[in-house]
RNA sequence: GCGCCCGUAGCUCAGCUGGAUAGAGUGCUGCCCUCCGAAGGCAGAGGUCACAGGUUCGAAUCCUGUCGGGCGCGCCA
């Protein structure tokens, strides 16, 4: 992977140490204003106020210095002491030239934590962020050259199994799992389906809301579940094995998977020995019947109530789950980085679980960080429902994205003369560019209007029409294929060239920052840019009927890069492109 | 009440570790297909970056306050 933007950082970093400045002042950036130059550096401004000099003589110093690379076409000091640079066309060429460098391991780990599929849930439109953000910056992470391992988290362990369970016990579906006198086996078959599932659960949530003993039932259940009651615990099973395969047939569908299906009972174990050893060392304590751990800080603008870990009724909470996995996280994979792909609303839970992590000791020198998202709105502003104000269940969100996505191929009159089977292929992978790409173009800590109107269209910035502006060069290529004419190494003839090859060696630093960030908009950002960069370059130039054998291959050698940067991209976005469309 | 986030073009959104003329898409106006997929390209109109102060050579970006919106605040997840 390349990064020009680092490599002339470096340059420049020498020339300001060279000057007995900062390293760090050497800084070079795609320049804001590409009419003046391809890359700028502002070092020496921020240089000469630390120093209380001149800027402009400060950029003197450095560009006297800079100007003897030889990579360099232009450097020059503007306006206050910018230092604009152009690379030279050869500086350009070798680069693009030059195949990739394999990613190397960059010797990090970190777990990416979904937290947020539940048991007996189906995934709705609250489950898509999590999912697409998690899988692009899984996918990111990995490409960068870190060890990533993806853990799905479920919710499995909480009151919501206690609810399940005596709502099944108030339907006497199936009374073995509550008779104490039976012994087992328990059957083998699950008494209940996914679709029962789905409706039982907000039955049984409804009834905890209104009728305090079914809340005190569940309570009651779920303590006697975590600590251990057989019958419970058989139910238990076969509700995770029904939810784990109605879940992962949604995940594989999304073309998301993990590394982990671990939930929180995966802790259940570790959950005693932990308890005792933050007591033995002082930082659980008693507190209103509960056990806790205070993290208030002296600092603090706001009370920050104490982490809960033992209920006052003998039940464990999420916190407690969350902390004992950072204790088996570290025990199995000692991650560098945790990372918290979970709506911004439980940023103050994930507050009290890192704090209490890091003031126990149990998290290492591992960062625990926490990736909010915000949530997806209807056109009202307000969370997304279905037209009868229901959830929007993720599978009906798809499927209104493949009629969209039919209804935009027949207006096009594309795909006439294909196989139902493509057809059908082709329309679910625009349904899937259309949903992720608008999810993940948003900033992701914001909250956004879903419009799949806007989002289906195959003009402006959308999942499909980047599908299209792949598809389009796959189409060259192939008839260059054809008339047997063969892509050969890229080279820059024209501004249009020199502006695509600036951008695709560009790659490297655009995948950094969107890790830095954490920030899967940077991705769409750039394979938008590239559409419009190539776009612009096969307006001007006729690559096929160009006559000059050496300027054809040349730009079929860069419709090819283009082609394998794009496809890259998208694909770190969990977006796959078509052989046509 | 306290705290966190947000307020940028008609609409939907980028930009926010301070930097040059604030960008994109969409919508609107005009131009460009005998040629590689026009799902495109080119040009134009459209902004007191919520408001008021402050720091700075320089503020959409940092600080303070006001207004408007979203969210969170101990036995749910």
């Amino acid at each position: 992977m390349t990064s020009l933007a680092l490599e002339l950082s470096r340059a420049a970093g020498q020339a300001f140490a060279a000057e007995g400045l900062d390293e760090a002042f050497g800084q070079v950036q795609v320049s804001d204003r590409p009419d003046l130059a391809q890359f700028q550096c502002n070092g020496a401004m921020a240089a000469a106020k630390a120093a209380k000099t001149n800027p402009r003589a400060v950029a003197e110093r450095i560009v006297a210095r800079l100007k003897a690379d030889p990579r360099f076409a232009k450097v020059e000091i503007a306006g206050p002491g910018f230092i604009n640079l152009d690379l030279t066309d050869a500086a350009l060429d070798a680069r693009i030239a030059a195949p990739d460098a394999p990613t190397s391991s960059n010797g990090k780990t970190a777990i990416v934590d979904f937290g947020g599929y539940n048991i007996a849930k189906p995934l709705h439109v609250g489950h898509l962020r999590s999912t697409i953000i998690g899988d692009c910056l899984q996918r990111l992470f990995r490409a960068n050259g870190w060890t990533v391992i993806s853990d799905v988290h479920l919710g499995d362990w909480g009151l919501q199994m206690g609810q399940l369970i005596s709502e099944i016990g108030v339907r006497g579906i199936a009374p073995v799992y509550f008779d104490e006198a039976f012994k087992g086996p328990y059957p083998e078959q699950s008494p209940v389906t996914m679709e029962d599932l789905e409706e039982i659960y907000p039955a049984a949530s409804a009834a905890c809301k209104t009728d305090p003993a079914r809340l005190d039932a569940a309570r009651r259940a779920t303590r006697q579940l975590q600590e251990g009651r057989p019958g419970y615990r058989a139910l238990w099973r076969h509700f995770v094995k029904v939810s784990e395969k109605g879940l992962s047939r949604e995940t594989e569908s999304l073309g998301v998977t993990f590394d982990l299906w671990n939930g929180e009972s995966s802790v259940h174990a570790l959950i005693a020995p932990m308890l005792d050893d933050l007591k033995a060392r002082g930082f659980a304590q008693m507190d209103e019947g509960a056990l806790v751990i205070p993290v208030a800080e002296d600092s603090d603008k706001k009370p920050m109530p104490p982490l809960l870990l033992f209920k006052s009724d003998g039940g464990v909470l999420y916190g407690t789950t969350d902390m004992a996995t950072v204790v088996e996280r570290m025990r199995d994979q000692d991650p560098d980085l945790i990372l918290y792909v979970v709506d911004h609303r439980q940023h103050g839970h994930f507050e009290q679980v890192f704090r209490a992590a890091k003031k126990t000791g149990i998290s290492g020198n591992a960062l625990l960080e926490h990736a909010g998202f915000g949530t997806i709105n209807g056109p009202d502003g307000k969370p997304f429902k279905t037209r009868a104000g229901g959830v929007m269940k993720l599978y009906d969100l798809i499927a209104m994205a493949v009629v969209e996505a039919k209804s935009r191929l027949a207006e096009q009159g594309l795909g006439e003369d294909y196989s139902p089977e493509e057809k059908e292929t082709i329309a679910n992978q625009i349904a899937l560019a259309t949903i992720k790409f608008a999810d993940l173009s948003n900033h992701r800590t914001t909250d956004y209007i879903f419009d799949l109107e806007r989002f289906s269209k195959f003009e402006g910035k959308t999942g499909p029409y980047l599908q299209y502006a792949a598809v389009r060069i796959q189409s060259i290529l192939r008839k260059a294929r054809g008339e047997g004419h063969a892509p050969g190494v890229p080279a820059i003839h024209s501004p249009e060239e020199r502006t695509l090859v600036l951008q695709l060696l560009s790659q490297g630093d655009v995948l950094l920052a969107a890790e830095q960030k954490r920030a899967p908009n940077i991705l769409c950002d750039y394979a938008f840019t590239l559409a419009q960069n190539f776009s612009r370059f096969y307006a001007a130039h006729h690559i096929l009927s160009e006559s000059d054998e050496g300027l054809r291959a040349s730009r079929l050698g860069l419709c090819a890069k283009v082609l394998e940067v794009m496809t890259g991209t998208l694909g770190l976005l969990g977006i796959a492109v078509p052989e046509r469309m």
